[in-house]
DNA sequence: AAATAGATTGACCAATCAGTCAACAAAGTT
DNA sequence: AACTTTGTTGACTGATTGGTCAATCTATTT
């Protein structure tokens, strides 16, 4: 019945024997639960969603989530500390062009904004997490540290008095709450994308306005 | 073998018999649940707080919860609406003292920043709330009713130029983001009252900047 | 004092949940 | 080819869940 062929799968740059029938890109199961944990969980929160259904989404076994994450808790927690990973990687691009710190920045501003219009799930994810209790599962460090780059910038700005000279942690917590409001308007207003632009760029200028 | 006696309840104007064992203040049933609710939903998350846990935290019977509130959910978003209510009942007042457009915003950013301090529970659970599937059980009109006077206040200072010329929910969802900001930043560093009363000050010069 | 209506109870239940486990499959190692 | 390690499965379970219900209690009305 079944039909039985060999695939190469580059990303693993190995060989897997799949059936036909249902051949499908490969990737490992433990990054097909991250993806489908955070689906559901923006959309049903982390109650009302039970493991089962993770496993179902992700197209996997109930043992195999208990295999990588040994409770519900863990896999919750593993998903943030993942998606503050990817999200790092991507804003530290385009950073070196700028030389100013507000050239600096606004980069930075622009990539976190743009980076979460593009992965709402992902922002979505942060932001249910940050205002639960699962957060204090989560070591300060742990959280800080993805957000050196950003603080060092600060710092660099209140040494050249361009910045207000307060706490670090403080300044970059406002600019964090910023960008969420400014998504929630967003993603609450429909509009094309040249409007999106602009908004985020005055946004910016209001942000500096509000700092410098 | 139990005692009874009689006892006079002023809240409800009304005798009632109690056992002298634990005589206790009466209060409304439906306002220990919606406490006993508010408190564990913040401890332990929508999840992770059964309704019999509930019940019994309220000095309630397991029945009665479900007497009040058809479901689960129906309690949490009731929860919402009562501490939505609430804090707005609060904000209005010591407005009227105030005269210019500046005065009056700067009055409630203060008042909203007080509230929050002093109603920590409150406040965390507003934010989990509004971070959590449950938003979308709430329609916007519901959300945005409570807060008719600050729009309003935001349309006057638009009208007389002294605000920037943005569609008014947008300048709210900033206001209300800064305040999160700032509360987060208060409660995570310990600090006394009169540097707290600074902090609050200094935020809202900031947030005019950000917004005139 | 009889009747009505709402409040309160707690035992009870079907459904669901997070997590286990024994068995099997695949990949890597010797 | 034999062995070891790691990945994967899905049936299974004990505990817990949200929610029901018939009975009792309390206050008010007639």
């Amino acid at each position: 019945m079944t039909d039985w062929s060999i695939y190469f799968f580059a990303e693993k740059g190995r060989w897997r024997k799949e059936t036909c029938s249902y051949q499908k890109l490969y990737m490992d199961k433990q990054k097909e639960l991250l993806a489908a944990a955070m689906k559901l969980f923006v959309e049903f929160g982390f109650h009302g969603t039970p493991t089962s259904k993770i496993a179902k989404e992700a197209g996997v076994a109930n043992g195999t989530l208990f295999h990588y994450y040994k409770t519900k808790d863990d896999l919750i927690v593993a998903l943030y500390v993942d998606i503050k990973m990817r999200m790092a990687g991507c804003l530290m691009t385009g950073l070196e062009n700028e030389s100013s710190i507000k050239g600096k920045m606004k980069s930075l501003y622009l990539s976190t904004m743009y980076w979460a219009m593009d992965n709402q799930y992902e922002f979505r994810f942060i932001q249910q997490f940050h205002s639960s209790p699962f957060l204090s599962k989560v070591t300060p460090e742990e959280i800080k540290d993805q957000a050196t780059a950003h603080l060092r910038m600060i710092e660099d700005g209140i040494a050249q008095k361009i910045i207000k000279p307060l706490p670090v942690d403080f300044i970059y917590t406002l600019i964090m709450s910023h960008v969420f409001g400014v998504y929630q308007y967003l993603t609450t207003n429909e509009m094309d994308a040249e409007k999106r632009k602009a908004v985020i760029e005055e946004t910016f200028e209001m942000l500096w306005n509000m700092i410098s």
